[in-house]
DNA sequence: CCGGAACGCC
C-alpha cells in the first residue's frame, strides 16, 4: 500500500515525461489495479495517464483491461483526445480486433498522422488484412493527409505481406519522390518486401545504397543472403555494428541451412563468449543448427543446458531426431515435451513425419497422437491436417488420408497439396487427376508441389499433351517457376511418349541449363526408344558437366548394348576405369525382426547364408515369371497374394 | 503519452 500511494502520488504529481517504464510497473495487471484505485480514491485520470495505462495492455492478458479503460475513457468523455484515440486503436489492433480499431479511427474527431498510421500498421500485422492496409494507403493519398516514413514502412510491409510486387514498387517510387526512400526503416522494409517478392537482387540493390545502415539491416540482410550471411556478420561487425539476438537466429539458420560446420561452431563460440548464450532463442536455432549438422549429440547438449525450456526449443529436438532417422527418440521426446509445454502445430508437424517416416512405430502412436491433436484443438490447422494426412499417406493408410481431408474445414492450398500428393505417392494417378479438377473447381491455386504430382499422374497415364499444356499454364497463367524436378517429369514424361525432339527442345529452354538429372532423365529416355544419335549428343553434354557421375556412363553404356554395339560399350568402361570414375554400388537394407538390419549389394556374398538367399531369390523370380504368365493369360484376376500360397504348396516350399 | 523495419520450431 505504501507502495502504491507513492507511485499515486508520482502520477498525480503529473510530472512530465514519466514513460510507462518509469511509474514502476511491470505487468499490466498491477498498472491497471492501480489505476482503479486512483479512480476509487476520486482522482480523475488525464488522458496522459489513459495513454500510460494503455500502453500495458500490449501485452500479456492486458486486452480486458484495456476494454475496462476504454469504458472509462468514454464514461469521463476523454475519447476525443488524440492521444488516447491513438493507444486505443494500436490496442484493439494488437489483439486483432480490427473491426473494433476502425470504429474507434472512425470516430475520432481530430485524427493526426499518427491515428492514420495506427490504422494502417493494424491492418499490416500478418494476416488478412494487407489488402485493406494498401486501401488505407491508397486513401491516405487520396485524401491528402501527410505521410511520414512510418505511413512508407507500414505500406510496402503491406504489399510484403501481400505479395504484391508492383503495388510495392509504385509505393517504393513515392517514397523515393517525397525524399523517405533512403530513411533507414523505409529501406529495411523494402530489402524484406523484394525478397518476399522474390526480386533478391533489387533486396541486394537497397542494401547497397544505404549509408545508414542498422542493426536491422545487416540483420535483414544476413537472413536474406544464406550463402553469404556469414561474411555479411562480418562486414557488419567490422561497420561498427553490434549485433543482437535477432541476428543471430538468421545467421545461425543460415548456417544450418548450408550446412557450414566450421562457420557454425565458430559462431557459437563467439555467442557463448558475449553471453547470448543466455538468450533462449538464441539457443533454440542452436539446437536446429546442430540437428541439421546432424550432429544430435551436440544439439541435445545446447538443448539440456537450457534452464528454461519453451515449445519451440522441443519443437527444434524432436524435429531434429525425426530428420536425423531417429523416429523412435523423435516420439519418446514427443512424450516427454508434452508433459511439461503445451504442443503447438510445429509439435506435431514434426512428430508425426517422424511416425510417417518410422515403419516400426505402430500406426497406433500415430493415432494416438492424433488423438492430442484433437485434444489440444489442433485438428483445424492447416499445417497439422497437412501433416496428418501425409502421415495416414505414408503409413499406407490412405483412407484415413481421405477422412482427414474431409473433415478439415478450413481447406487451403496445403491440405489440397497433401491429398494430391499422397495419391500420387500411392500410383493412383486416377484419383490425383480427380482430386486436381475438384480443387481447381474450388477455385484452389495449385503450388509447385500440386504441379508435380499432377504431372506425374499425366506422365504415368500417357496424357502427354494435358501435362504439356499444364506445364505451360503453370509457368505462364500461374508464374510458377519450373523447378529442376518439373523438368524432370516434363523430360519423362515426352521420353516415355516417344517424343525425343520435344523433349530435347524443352531441356534447351531451361534458364540457366538443365541439372544432372534433367539430362540423365532425357538420356534414359534415348535408351528407351534407342536413339544413339540424341543419346551421344546428350552424354557428351552430361559428361563435361560432372566427368565422375558414373550413372552417365551406365546409361550410355546401356544404350549401346541394347543396339549390340558392343566395342562402344567396351570403350565407354574403358573410359570410365581411366578417369578413375566407380559406379557407387547400391545397397538394400531388409529389417529383420529377430536379428536386426542386413545390407545387401549386388553380387554380394559375404551375408553366411547367401546360398539360401540366392537359392530364394531364384524361385521368387521364376514364381514372378510364372506369375505374369498367368495373369497375361487372365488366369489370375484379384488375389495374388491366395495364388501365391497355392504355388508355394504345388512348389512343396512352404516356408 | 500514441504509429514503423529484421528472426527461429512446419
Amino acid at each position: 500500500m505504501k507502495l502504491l500511494l507513492l507511485l499515486l502520488s508520482r502520477l498525480v504529481a503529473g510530472t512530465k515525461n514519466r514513460g510507462a517504464k518509469s511509474t514502476g510497473f511491470q505487468k499490466s495487471e498491477d498498472a491497471l489495479c492501480f489505476a482503479l484505485e486512483m479512480h476509487l480514491r476520486g482522482v480523475v485520470f488525464d488522458a496522459v495517464t489513459y495513454t500510460t495505462v494503455l500502453a500495458f495492455c500490449l501485452d500479456h492478458e492486458g486486452f480486458l483491461f484495456g476494454l475496462q479503460l476504454h469504458s472509462l475513457i468514454v464514461k469521463f468523455g476523454l475519447d476525443n483526445e488524440v492521444f488516447v484515440g491513438n493507444a486505443l486503436i494500436t490496442m484493439y489492433s494488437r489483439w486483432w480486433h480490427l473491426g473494433e480499431a476502425r470504429r474507434v479511427f472512425d470516430e475520432m474527431q481530430n485524427k493526426d498522422l499518427v491515428s492514420w498510421n495506427a490504422m494502417l500498421s493494424g491492418y499490416t500485422q500478418e494476416g488478412n488484412y494487407g489488402l485493406e492496409a494498401i486501401r488505407a494507403f491508397i486513401e491516405m493519398v487520396r485524401q491528402g493527409i501527410r505521410l511520414d516514413h512510418v505511413s512508407f514502412t507500414s505500406a510496402i510491409s503491406a504489399c510484403g505481406h501481400e505479395g504484391n510486387l508492383g503495388v510495392g514498387k509504385q509505393i517504393h517510387g513515392l517514397s523515393l519522390k517525397m525524399g523517405y526512400g533512403n530513411h533507414v526503416s523505409v529501406a529495411n522494409v523494402l530489402m524484406s518486401t523484394y525478397s518476399k517478392c522474390d526480386v533478391a537482387s533489387d533486396a541486394k540493390l537497397v542494401f547497397d545504397r544505404m549509408h545508414d545502415r542498422n542493426v536491422i539491416s545487416w540483420t535483414t540482410m544476413i537472413s536474406l543472403s544464406e550463402e553469404d550471411a556469414v561474411s555479411l556478420f562480418c562486414q557488419m561487425r567490422l561497420d561498427g555494428v553490434y549485433p543482437n539476438e535477432v541476428t543471430f537466429i538468421g545467421l545461425l539458420h543460415a548456417i544450418s541451412i548450408k550446412k557450414f560446420v566450421k562457420e557454425g561452431r565458430t559462431i557459437h563460440g563467439f555467442c557463448i563468449k558475449t553471453n547470448f548464450v543466455s538468450e533462449l532463442n538464441v539457443c533454440n536455432s542452436l539446437v536446429t543448427m546442430y540437428a541439421k549438422f546432424e550432429s544430435m549429440q551436440e544439439s541435445k547438449k545446447v538443448f539440456e543446458e537450457l534452464n528454461y525450456k519453451e515449445i519451440i526449443s522441443w519443437n527444434a529436438l524432436i524435429s531434429g531426431y525425426a530428420q536425423n532417422g531417429l523416429p523412435q527418440v523423435a516420439f519418446h521426446t514427443f512424450f516427454l515435451a508434452i508433459k511439461e509445454s503445451k504442443p503447438n502445430q510445429y509439435t506435431f508437424g514434426s512428430v508425426l513425419s517422424a511416425i510417417g517416416a518410422a515403419e516400426d512405430i505402430s500406426l497406433k502412436h500415430g493415432q494416438r497422437c492424433h488423438s492430442h491433436i484433437i485434444k489440444y484443438g489442433l485438428d483445424t490447422d492447416p499445417i497439422v491436417c497437412a501433416a496428418l494426412l501425409d502421415m495416414y499417406a505414408k503409413r499406407g493408410s490412405i483412407s484415413e488420408s481421405q477422412r482427414v481431408f474431409d473433415e478439415t474445414s478450413e481447406r487451403r492450398e496445403i491440405a489440397w497439396t497433401a491429398i494430391i500428393s499422397a495419391y500420387a505417392r500411392h500410383g493412383d494417378y486416377e484419383s490425383v487427376m480427380i482430386w486436381f479438377k475438384k480443387m481447381e473447381n474450388e477455385g484452389i491455386r495449385p503450388d509447385s508441389i500440386t504441379f508435380l504430382s499432377i504431372l506425374t499422374g499425366c506422365g504415368r497415364k500417357g496424357m502427354v499433351d494435358m501435362g504439356r499444356q499444364l506445364f505451360d499454364s503453370m509457368v505462364k497463367d500461374y508464374q510458377i517457376e519450373a523447378s529442376p524436378e518439373h523438368y524432370s517429369c516434363m523430360v519423362d514424361m515426352l521420353g516415355r511418349a516417344g517424343r525425343l525432339e520435344e523433349a530435347e527442345e524443352l531441356v534447351s529452354q531451361i534458364p540457366g541449363g538443365p541439372v544432372l538429372s534433367v539430362l540423365q532423365s532425357l538420356l534414359g529416355a534415348c535408351r528407351i526408344h534407342g536413339n544413339v544419335e540424341m543419346g551421344e549428343r546428350v552424354a557428351n553434354v552430361l559428361l563435361e558437366m560432372e566427368p565422375k557421375e558414373s550413372g552417365s556412363y551406365v546409361l550410355m553404356s546401356n544404350l549401346y548394348a541394347e543396339k549390340g554395339d558392343w566395342e562402344k560399350v567396351a570403350k565407354i568402361r574403358k573410359g570410365m576405369r581411366e578417369k578413375g570414375v566407380k559406379k557407387e554400388v547400391g545397397f538394400s537394407w531388409v529389417d529383420v525382426d529377430i536379428d536386426g538390419l542386413h545390407g545387401f549389394s549386388s553380387g554380394d556374398q559375404s551375408h553366411p547364408k547367401s546360398k539360401e538367399i540366392f537359392r530364394m531369390a531364384e524361385c521368387l523370380g521364376s514364381e514372378m515369371k510364372y506369375l505374369r504368365e498367368k495373369k497375361r493369360e487372365g488366369q489370375i484376376n484379384g488375389n495374388v497374394i491366395l495364388y501365391r500360397t497355392e504355388i508355394l504348396e504345388n512348389l512343396n516350399m512352404g516356408d
